[in-house]
DNA sequence: TAACAATACTTTCATTCTGTTTGAAACTAT
DNA sequence: ATAGTTTCAAACAGAATGAAAGTATTGTTA
């Protein structure tokens, strides 16, 4: 027999509703203590001793006071901005992205490099380099970092802070969290790379505040993370939301995508659309020079036949990862992220349409507020959820 | 703003820990306390109290000593059997099925009844019969109902007892809850059926103790209940796991199933098979005598050729259902269930079959243990719960 | 301008959890 | 018979919540 459950301790009691009240504050901006009691149903003195020690622990501070409502005034609380910031890292496929950001999720500096991926070492050490110099930018600027936030492209045990595998670093069975709290001394968040930028749209983008919503990144490769209750769904085996391998259709049967990257990958992601279209132009003509996803957009406004039947295919093929995620989880919010909807003159509108009376749940259908930053902005926002836990 | 989460007081700490205990007695049959300590994490006058408070007020009973392992014997702790007594009740589309189910999920008394659906209140009036009809039984046996647990096809507001919408039943905005509660003054439980039948089997059957697990019922209609970490998931609209909205392909996406029962549902539901095939035969024969769903796998399984492509289809668009869930939710464990079940000898293994290699992910796959029963058990193992957190 | 009402904050206290410690009881092995 | 192990029971400290009473601040009104 598994155990079901965790126990629960009034010690996580605590944490808990510390994270109720933290959230609350991140949503609103600035807001006061009775805003906050209203707002969580929480006990005035609840609210009083926790922010107390959110004050305490310099995570947020007071910013002024409201005007009256009758009464003596109350006091603003907002997120901490004046000399807290999160070290947050993307790595990706291609790139690492690196930056410090402000508590209330401005970047503030931003770092990036071409990852080298010649071994695993190269890529860690680069990892490694790029968090060294963001340390000592924030010394330079009297900023203190609260913590390490990374996110990776693969799957990761975020609770043991294991990089159980990742194809496109070559990383596997890599002990990340140990690795850098002992290097570096400060808390670590280590998380797959999409559920950062679903946690990054929840605290600082077009989903703030909302909490169950789903992101659907459709980039070089296809990914969603899922937010249950304004917190991260991981599945059994960290492997949820991995809709790439969707199946959207009876002819994706026969293929063994088990081992690739799936079938709605095939289909969809940045690398699907460019080979489909170059499979296409190459039977044509096999000396066509090879073309992008981006360009095969580009052709679809310009109005080319070819290119417009593999929009539309591609329009088709998401609505129907959409409409089954729909379906199956019944999110108030979908956001749609990654670098295909760069494209998403194209997109967005015959998407909706297609959806419209196909199935009877409505939520937003939205596009990604942070665009390419909302990873390290979800590493922001998770290292804070962390360090505000123990703080 | 929305409140994000609920607050967390001692109270819910209390009822959260008990709860714990609970299921791990039932998903363990029988079981000391320092065995509970070892599953549970939580420390010995936790479990010593709580087990006490579970004693008083009879849901538990202790049952003789285990074998020494060196000392003192411990004593063996299981669910009530002698004189407690849950009421479930399943309002099926056609038929009712209320029993008395022991706590320990053996089904005492079974009372069957074909639906008068004339108008919401000749059904609404038949369960008031049923469960007035249970609990005179019940007297008579000596048996305490603990709480009554109804399970209802449409949308239900479990949280506020409402049913939002059951159009099979014709029932719309009813207060299902406060009705009942009135009138029998015993703790109840309104939920949807498919969400029952995935408790039933998480309580009892095929999925006692998986804490994550999906239960597909391919019935008359399609639904499905998502369990996530031992508790029910039911979406922000109360319509999570609604897959019979599931979108199986491009050729789906020109249909409006917003209002029908949904394109899977179409495709794989009972009703939606015998109307495939009766449409072929149609065409061959416009007299031909219309046919089952049941009656196309009799024909399958004598090698009609045009029955075994039914089937075929079938199959596949079962498996593009199963693939996506796993893909999106990455459970444990898979149920499937529901009248198309009966002919698994002709479904499970080829939809197994075809998911091979399709994608990354390897859940228990596995047919319902406890069949039509199963919402009633699972009502029964929701009523112990609710019950639980108030002895 | 002073009294009053309303609201926000502070402090104190009782309650309800958890987990630790200590000791008694029950059992096994030597 | 003795020693050691394990379970069970009770007492206690620690942490968190929420309620209540008191203080501070602000706006209103006579």
């Amino acid at each position: 027999m598994r155990q079901n459950h965790q126990p629960y301790s009034t010690e996580i009691l605590g944490q808990l509703n510390t994270i109720v009240i933290l959230e609350t504050i991140q949503a609103n901006g600035s807001i006061t203590r009775p805003e906050i009691i209203r707002k969580t149903g929480l006990s005035f003195s609840t609210v009083l001793r926790s922010t107390e020690k959110l004050i305490q622990s310099g995570l947020i501070v007071e910013s002024g006071l409201e005007a009256s409502t009758g009464g003596r005034r109350s006091t603003l609380l907002k997120l901490n901005d004046d000399d807290k910031v999160v070290i947050g890292i993307d790595m990706g496929g291609t790139k690492i992205l690196g930056g410090l950001i402000s508590l209330s999720g401005n970047i503030l500096t931003k770092i990036k490099v071409e990852v080298d991926i010649t071994s695993s070492q190269t890529s860690l050490d680069q990892l490694f380099e790029i968090i060294q110099q963001l340390i000592e930018e924030s010394k330079q600027r009297n900023l203190r970092p609260i913590g390490i936030g990374v996110g990776v492209p693969g799957i990761t045990d975020s609770k043991g802070g294991e990089i159980v595998y990742s194809p496109s670093l070559g990383w596997e069975k890599i002990y990340l969290k140990d690795m850098l709290d002992e290097r570096f001394h400060l808390p670590v968040v280590v998380e797959n790379d999409v559920n950062l930028m679903a946690l990054g749209e929840y605290g600082y983008g077009v989903g703030r505040g909302v909490p169950n919503l789903v992101l659907l990144a459709f980039g070089t490769g296809i990914g969603s993370g899922i937010i249950i209750d304004g917190r991260l769904y991981r599945g059994s085996t960290f492997s949820a939301g991995e809709i790439g391998h969707m199946v959207p259709g009876q002819k994706f049967l026969s293929g063994k995508y088990e081992h690739t990257h799936g079938a709605l990958e095939f289909m969809c992601s940045g690398t699907g659309i460019a080979g489909i279209a170059n499979t296409q132009l190459r039977e044509q003509n096999p000396d066509a020079v090879a073309i992008t996803a981006k360009d095969v957009f580009e052709s679809a406004r310009k109005g080319e036949e070819w290119a417009a039947r593999i929009v539309s295919d591609v329009v088709d093929y998401i609505t129907i990862s959409v409409a089954n995620t729909i379906v199956l989880l019944d999110p108030e919010e979908i956001i749609f992220s990654g670098g295909v909807f760069e494209s998403a003159d194209l997109l967005l509108e015959p998407i909706k349409k297609r959806l419209d009376g196909l199935i009877p749940m409505h939520p937003e259908i939205v596009l990604s507020d942070l665009g390419p930053q909302a990873a390290i902005m979800g590493a922001a926002h998770q290292v804070l959820i962390e360090v505000a836990k123990n703080p």
